[in-house]
DNA sequence: CGCCTATGTTAAGAAATTGTTAAGTATCGC
DNA sequence: GCGATACTTAACAATTTCTTAACATAGGCG
């Protein structure tokens, strides 16, 4: 299952069509290719690739053209897109990047570099869709990078807090039991009844006490 | 100055080896040549030429394995090396490539075009290769050349605490877990607990404390 | 008000995690 | 094979985080 990512090649250049496809094909990547820009938009649309790889010299359509070309077609303006460049043209990476690109390999093109350049981009790819950040009027909790912005100031918040906060968040306004809250942030550990009130105590101290709100009998909420 | 670059020619064929050495000792040009892939190999180790132009036709050893192997050598796997080929030989570009090529010219040679695909070579070669190249304030880390600036300071980082910085600057910011940091870096192999903390520790001490966050419990982020 | 229950607060120390050091082992380049 | 460098480990120190227990407070209710 590693690799069922599919990818689009486009290049007017047999030969390098052909070596790539090899190569990606190799690492059993699903490859389809397309000879130029115009070429490429049609068969994206249906082959709905993960990630188009552009030669971004090409006859008839360049690949930056058809970068934001493909950024304009909403089925297709997340599908990652990745150039191919002569290290001469300098000028393409800034140009590349600017139309919507997600990574640019410089020719001569070393497969080994390229493929693991084109794992990283997927892989970073899945991640970003795994939405972990939140943001609730003043406060911004990011999962990935473990950091919690109160306004301006960056808050340092243990673990357990941490969690506890973000699972909070996760609906801000509705009520989680306690026995919800043990269950997801201490799975099947036992712990002390006061053990939450002291980490939702610390969590109140760093961010302010307004935002959990104590619903007596029933649990806590986060608010605005 | 202008051309002190050195280069290793082999092929088993006299006439040729003599034909070019005599051109390329023209542009002044530092030349030997080698008869066969396995004294190539031998002759790389100790020459350390710049580029090594092999002729993918040869006896023992033809130029492709020879050029594998090449790339297995640590001193040597950066160094450029340029294909000869006949013109029916179309497999070869292909497979050329995949050794690790960074160009090849097809016979018959003419001499002038070899020449300047040879200082093209060189130029591109000099520039820095943006490929893998992170910069995050004052700290510039090239994977390619393994080379890591810290100011302008160039720093020497082990194999694997450049790896370990180099992994965690692909995203700066994200914290990666323990669990990430061993299977990116270590893959397969068991380590004991503290083998990451001996790691950072070095790191630290050469790039500076604050770099390296520590969350505690969860992994550990490259900062600003 | 007095009683009861649920939650808040605090500080202490237990537990978990990471930092540090030095020494042993492996690996590389010559 | 040797010397040097790199890597790993283990023991211990330092630090942070977590939990607990004891007590405080708040509010509902008769």
């Amino acid at each position: 299952m590693s690799n069922s990512y599919k990818i689009l090649l486009v290049d007017d250049e047999k030969d390098i069509l052909e070596f790539l496809s090899y190569n990606l094909r190799k690492e059993s990547f699903t490859v389809r290719t397309a000879l130029n820009g115009e070429l490429a938009i049609e068969e994206a649309k249906i082959f709905k690739p993960d990630l188009i790889i552009l030669d971004v010299m090409m006859p008839e359509m360049d690949g930056i053209t058809a970068c934001a070309k493909i950024r304009e077609i909403s089925d297709l303006k997340d599908v990652l897109i990745l150039f191919l460049t002569a290290r001469s043209e300098e000028y393409s990476e800034l140009a590349g990047f600017d139309a919507g690109a997600d990574d640019y390999v410089t020719k001569p093109i070393k497969p080994k570099l390229l493929i693991s350049r084109i794992k990283a981009l997927l892989k970073r790819n899945n991640k970003k869709s795994s939405d972990t950040y939140i943001k609730i009027s003043d406060i911004k909790i990011d999962k990935d990078k473990h950091i919690l912005l109160c306004g301006n100031e960056e808050m340092h918040l243990a673990k357990k807090e941490f969690n506890l906060l973000y699972y909070l968040m996760t609906i801000p306004g509705r009520v989680f039991t306690r026995e919800e809250i043990i269950s997801e942030i201490w799975k099947d550990a036992v712990v002390g009844d006061r053990t939450i009130d002291v980490h939702v105590r610390k969590i109140r101290e760093k961010i302010g006490e307004h935002h959990i709100k104590t619903i007596k009998g029933v649990g806590y909420k986060f608010d605005i």
